[in-house]
RNA sequence: GUGGGCAUAGCUCAAUUGGUUAGAGCGCCAGAUUGUGGCUCUGGAGGCUGUGGGUUCAAUCCCCAUUGCUCACCCCA
């Protein structure tokens, strides 16, 4: 028979490296919440229009990479691409709007893109992400960007770049436009395929582009950063020497683009030379408009997104996961036959009962066997029990590291274990 | 959707212009040590060379198809 195999760009968690991942979850949940965000899980597929509405029908994500199918009454369902649009409808359900103040938001949860794989690249994949809901100040775009770089800092990243730029907003983005396209409208006919198809609906686009005539054309092309409103140019200066007082060096791109429709004002984006062409590691933005899109108030929000499986590629690459391991056991029992291991079962309850990590020979293999196995899970003490030991009834306590074995009774063994274990 | 690369033991990889029994390291199991791990030594298990077809006296090697993986284009995390 054919094994069934998993589907092409999803990807098991192993236990062998499950441990990793537990590791760079318990960092990010724990410094989201050092700085006062809280975990937000909503549920993995939403109402197509969601992200129609929320995203952007013509982006690329919507028109073309959704995990879209009916369910069984003929509702249209996806799975869902990207987080944001789910939380703020989560916000606009539940009314968090009337708690006051702002609402800081993390997650951390599977998306799904129906894409080509490649590296860095996956069908379903994991992000991290922070939304603060409610407010316009420039300190709230700084303080999301401070989490994302302390954070990134904190595995021990320190090279890595962070790009910002500013996108204008429902004012100025438009007259930018116009500017844009007057720019581009005689080299028309330069322009690659794609960008001309952008040309109408999303000139901007056209900034971001990586064919070769189409960035030669965009080098002098006029920049959006020399064309915000007043505004615009006061946030966007703020957010700057908000940055620069937090000591996070950036540089400003004004070619930066995101590929989602929702953001206004601030944009920006880490990247990394250790990820291959999907270079980009995490980014986000400020999104003023996307409640209203969604149909609640007016409410500014600012958050980010940051690609697990892309951070941890980046550690490996950088050797910084080196030190992680698994939870090895404080005590392996080694025992020579059944009325050995019966013996031992109520001390092995007790020991597990006080939260010491202890692992019972399940195969009864021989004695040398078992203490290999006990030295490749990193035992830090084996206890051996055999027909001497049960004479006396004692156990024999070998410290694996040092090699020192001596006999304890089995109250002498608890007491040694519970306070010398680690 | 489009292109390139790869597919040999559990893992990482060899195998001469096509030539006899497809090898190594690591890992696994066992013994040296009949009640004790690591280090060392010895032995062992483990392969339809991804699948199907073709060329040939002969195919891991050449050709075609197919599946899978991977990298890249577009875009994004």
């Amino acid at each position: 028979m054919e094994p069934i195999r998993s589907i092409k760009g999803t990807q098991d968690l192993l236990p062998q490296s499950s441990y990793r991942w537990q590791f760079a979850e318990n960092k990010i949940k724990a410094i989201s919440e050092t700085y006062g965000y809280r975990e937000i899980r909503t549920p993995v597929f939403e109402s197509t229009q969601l992200f129609k509405r929320g995203i952007g029908e013509l982006t690329d994500v919507v028109s073309k990479e959704m995990y879209t199918f009916d369910d069984r009454g003929g509702t249209s369902l996806t799975l869902r691409p990207e987080m944001t649009a789910s939380v703020m409808r989560a916000w606009i359900q539940n009314n968090l709007g009337q708690e006051g103040g702002v609402q800081k938001m993390y997650y951390i949860g599977s998306m799904f893109r129906a894409e080509n794989v490649q590296k860095g690249r996956l069908r379903q994949f994991h992000q991290w992400g922070i939304e603060l809901v409610g407010s316009p100040a420039p300190v709230a775009d700084a303080e999301v960007i401070m989490l994302m770089i302390r954070t990134l800092e904190s595995f021990g990243l320190k090279s890595l770049k962070l790009k910002i730029n500013s996108v204008g907003d429902e004012n100025c983005r438009p007259v930018y436009k116009e500017i844009l396209k007057d720019y581009l409208r005689p080299h028309f006919d330069q322009l690659c395929k794609t960008c001309q198809g952008r040309f109408e609906t999303n000139p901007m686009r056209i900034l971001d582009c990586k064919n070769e005539t189409c960035k030669t054309l965009i080098h002098q092309a006029p920049v959006i950063t020399d064309h915000l409103n007043d505004e615009c140019k006061t946030h966007f200066e703020s957010v700057k020497n908000l940055l620069t007082a937090a000591g996070i060096g950036f540089e400003i791109d004004p070619f930066l683009v995101r590929g989602l429709d929702y953001y206004t004002k601030t944009a920006f984006e880490v990247v990394s030379d250790d990820l291959g062409s999907q270079n980009a590691v995490g980014g986000g933005g400020r999104y003023d408009l996307l409640v209203e899109q969604l149909g609640g108030k007016p409410t500014p929000s600012v958050g980010f997104a940051i690609g697990i499986e892309r951070l941890l590629i980046i550690l490996e690459e950088r050797k910084l996961l080196e030190d992680v391991k698994p939870k090895a056991p404080v005590l392996f029992v080694a025992a020579f036959a059944q009325p050995h291991i019966e013996a031992m079962i109520p001390i092995v309850q007790q020991l597990r009962g006080l939260g010491i990590q202890t692992e019972i020979e399940l195969l009864g293999r021989s004695i040398k066997a078992q203490m290999r196995e006990a030295d490749r899970l990193g035992a830090q003490f084996v206890v051996v029990v055999g027909d001497n030991e049960m004479a006396q009834k004692s156990v024999s306590l070998k410290n694996m590291k040092t090699g020192d074995q001596q006999q304890l009774s089995f109250d002498q063994l608890v007491e040694f274990l519970s306070g010398s274990h680690e």
